[in-house]
DNA sequence: GTCTATAATCGGATAGAC
DNA sequence: GTCTATCCGATTATAGAC
């Protein structure tokens, strides 16, 4: 995503019309792959970006050629991080739907995106702990205004009687929570279950948890 | 916690019986006060000792007169979180009394600190979501067991009849994600809320939300 | 686009005087 | 216990040749 076309000048007859663009970005691509995964581990400070060169496979100069900073190489991250995270989420939250179909559908997509990237899960978790420093205007303007949507479909059902007179805001913080935490805890979570890392039944456990809890509580 | 006594010999006569000790026990106190601030916004490798010396109104050299090594101020930070939560958290869970009641103590007890001791709150998840490379071992010994107690009191609830037939594991983990977030998602919620920080209000609202929650599912 | 070389700084840690 | 001085490796970033 966000496709720079720089330096397509820099080919100057063009033999093969966009190879040079489609170079750049399987670079780019293996550049990420790595970034995502340091980032999570290590936060921000604590990564050197000539590991993220070394683990894609190119040198630390190199590797600044695509990205001239550490922090746009950051951003980047974030940005394609909440790009997944928008389209798998895209307009699930329709107030003429059933209210039980919408949550159950929520809550099965945020478990899956926590299964499928928890590296991406994880990155964005620990920026906002930190205080969103450095992307805090970004969750503002992309996140903040989704999230006020979710809220207001789910106090259009406790306006139509629905659903039970819960609180909107805090029912979206505890659906957020309950299923980021198996991407941003899950080390303590096989730590507790004593196995190397959670599989697939963990996940439809946990899906039927906190289903549950969600559609009990609203009843 | 954990007070060393290293150089009470250093008091050769001793004038004033302790206070070598006294002076050494402020320091230390004013040198943790900063770390955790800054561990918690910048994580371990984040925040340089320079910074946390010279905010505790000392210097570098110094406060590795106090703590030798990095590793072991953020070692220490760490035990001291655990011995706050575990403090406030011992033996919540007791298989004979009601299990409603237990319930609502243990939500309002790791809500309040989540609002007590935020920046605890967020040492920890940073070390956990990083992986709990530097204090996975003291989570394995000291907060594992406790949370299978945890478990084993709601399965043994389970057993009694006294509660629905729910995963227990799971059960914990929605406990402690919805709680533990309003100390490590804060920045987020603020942001939703449109508002500088949570307030009393607002941690009213969450104990009530996550307790019907969690109590509506075991009927 | 990739490489070599290097600048410039930071950060953890140690030595030794007082 | 505190201070001055210093080492040394790591790290971001830039310059310039190919």
């Amino acid at each position: 995503m966000t496709t720079k076309l720089d330096e397509i000048t820099l080919e100057p007859v063009a033999g093969l019309p966009g190879k040079r663009v489609q170079h750049r970005e399987e670079v780019e691509t293996a550049i990420l792959r790595e970034a995502v995964r340091l980032f999570a581990e290590r936060g921000f400070e604590g990564t050197p970006i000539a590991e993220v060169a070394e683990r894609a496979g190119l040198s630390k100069q190199n590797l600044m050629y695509y990205f001239p900073t550490k922090q746009s190489l950051y951003k980047r991250v974030l940005d394609d991080v909440l790009d997944d995270w928008l389209a798998r989420m895209a307009s699930l939250a329709d107030p003429d739907q059933d209210p039980a179909d919408v949550l159950r559908a929520y809550v099965a997509a945020k478990l899956r995106f926590s299964r499928e990237q928890p590296l991406a899960s994880r990155v964005y978790a620990m920026e906002v702990i930190g205080g969103a420093k450095m992307y805090g205007e970004q969750i503002r303007h992309r996140v903040v205004p989704l999230l006020r949507q979710d809220i207001a479909v789910f106090e259009r059902w406790i306006a139509d009687g629905k659903i039970a007179p819960v609180n909107a805001t805090h029912l979206l913080f505890a659906v957020w929570a309950m299923t980021q935490s198996y991407a941003d805890f899950s080390a303590q979570m096989t730590l507790v279950l004593g196995r190397e890392e959670l599989d697939a039944r963990d996940f439809e456990e946990a899906e039927r948890m906190i289903t549950t809890m969600v559609l009990s509580c609203l009843n």
